[in-house]
RNA sequence: GGCGGCAUAGCCAAGUGGUAAGGCAUGGGUCUGCAACACCCUUAUCACCGGUUCGAGUCCGGUUGCCGCCUCCA
């Protein structure tokens, strides 16, 4: 059974088939560069994330772009406030953005193309555009002649008039028609510009990403992706400028992820509620807020909340625990135990359950539910006396690769302690030999103190970070 | 006005026809020198009303409530 993929344009699930077997274009709306990204970007950053790790790990070979907006008003806005030139905000926050989705566990795409690389393509296709009727030049400005376009509103599934009746749209003495959008604007003084057939100026929103999808991926790419605001106008245009260029379906499969809320109302920069990733991770472990943002379908709604944040917490100690006390047990007490053949079949009865649940429409939260079930088990396979080297390294292998699916590695790095404290935790070892409690309690609390928690097991005492 | 989404236990959240996954929290037990970790047990008339069906949280119609898009926004 293939993918699933519930696909925006017909609103159902839709066996994912792609273009070229074994291979997927996928292009990911990316930031406009004005500001450090919110948890609201990172969500669709994660969550796309997570659907390429899934292809790949299904066999696919996917090629991976994401824009970054570098030209825009907000971003001439921003630059004019601060005193610098747009360019420099743009690569200030360009790189602020690797950083942020980088500790958040998220891959670069193949490519991260900007609009100002793409000057030249985008005049070009802005003029192709006028050529064939689809766009026209009204003082200095192009506007796209949007019901020139047969398809417009398939998307957003609005007809021309339907959205009309919004009334909301301010007709500009400019356009033939309210709902015309811009494709290039005339530069205004000390703006930044360039030089074009129609004078300088500087593209519009939506025609970047036609263009850059189109000069990295080619006329149809297999999925388009973007959080659900993007679906009109944004994602709307694209098709309609795109279609209207190749005359070849643009994208196959559009996805669309739900919003992050606060208080439940959307997190926005326009409602100045968001939450900056770079704040939180001052305070918060990355992989949290990715458990966080996974553990909810990427197309519902998440309420973001403390609670929430602490039971990601929770739920992610939890996994970690497992996945420790199967490392520890493995180093302290191999040998050969019964019945391996039962527990390798119970887990590859969870490795098919994940695979099932992720084929249908990338559901993460069933997936990570899959990795309690895992934990489960192999917590009970820890209760037996005698373990065997290849179960262990069997649960631990299924860990590691069901995890790094959703890219939440358990990562153990190796870490020493101190010569002291070593002395300190040889003497409490050697005082509970001798039943001395009082002093190993005594010692076990200055761990505690120190952040590190000790537990004894039959295996001995470990330790962990608390 | 148009289009769409959501409503499942104290909290969060899966589940598109066959007597309700999972996590957190709560309570009880087992394990432990005591803990910790862990394991076992414990908690749901699936917003409301009607319909289809042998059978519905799941399909259809309606009601109520909340949210979103139609304007920059992931």
């Amino acid at each position: 059974m293939a993918i699933q993929i519930f696909n925006s344009l017909s609103r159902q699930k839709e066996a994912f088939i792609p273009l070229e077997e074994g291979k997927v274009k996928m292009y990911v709306c990316g930031p406009t560069v004005y500001n450090y990204i919110h948890i609201g970007n990172a969500r669709p950053v994660i969550v796309y994330d997570t659907v390429r790790r899934y292809l790949a790990y299904r066999g696919y070979d996917v090629t991976y772009v994401s824009n970054f907006t570098d030209v825009d008003d907000k971003l001439i806005k921003a630059a004019n406030e601060l005193g610098v030139e747009v360019p420099e905000i743009a690569e200030r926050f360009i790189q602020a953005y690797f950083e942020d989705t980088k500790a958040l566990g998220c891959d670069e795409a193949d490519v991260h193309p900007r609009v100002m690389d793409h000057m030249p393509q985008i005049i070009d296709f802005i003029e192709a555009l006028v050529e064939k009727g689809y766009a026209y030049e009204s003082q200095g400005d192009i506007y796209y002649r949007t019901r020139k376009f047969e398809g417009y509103g398939k998307l957003s599934h609005q007809s021309v008039d339907e959205l009309k009746v919004g009334a909301r749209i301010e007709t500009g003495d400019k356009k033939e028609d309210a709902l015309d959008f811009a494709l290039w604007k005339a530069a205004k003084p000390g703006e930044i510009s360039w030089e074009s057939p129609w004078g300088k100026g500087r593209p519009g929103w939506h025609i970047e990403c036609s263009v850059m999808a189109r000069e990295h991926l080619g006329d149809t790419i297999d999925i388009h992706a973007g959080g659900q605001d993007l679906t009109f106008p944004h994602h709307e245009n694209e098709i309609a400028q795109s279609e209207a260029y190749t005359g070849k379906t643009f994208a196959r499969y559009w996805m669309h992820n739900g919003y992050i809320n606060i208080d439940n109302e959307k997190m926005s920069k326009s409602l100045n509620n968001f939450v900056l990733v770079n704040d939180i991770l001052k305070e918060l472990d990355a992989q949290v807020l990715r458990m966080f943002m996974l553990s909810v379908h990427y197309r519902h709604p998440i309420n973001y909340s403390q609670q929430l944040v602490e039971d990601a917490i929770a739920g992610l100690e939890r996994l970690r625990t497992a996945y420790a006390n199967l490392k520890h047990r493995l180093e302290t007490s191999a040998g050969l135990g019964d019945h391996t053949d039962i527990w390798l079949s119970k887990m590859n009865a969870i490795k098919e359950e994940f695979v099932e649940t992720m084929d249908d429409d990338f559901n993460t939260a069933n997936a990570i539910s899959k990795l309690f079930d895992l934990s489960r088990l192999s917590n009970t396979y820890l209760l037996e006396k005698q373990t065997s080297t290849e179960v262990l390294e069997a649960f631990i292998a299924l860990f590691g690769e069901l995890a790094g699916v959703l890219g939440l590695p358990f990562k153990q790095e190796a870490e020493l302690l101190d010569a002291e404290v070593e002395a300190l935790l040889a003497e409490r070892i050697e005082a509970r030999k001798n039943r001395d409690f009082a002093r190993a309690d005594e010692i076990r609390d200055l761990f505690k103190e120190k952040n590190i928690i000790l537990e004894d097991t039959a295996q001995g005492t470990r330790w962990k970070r608390g």
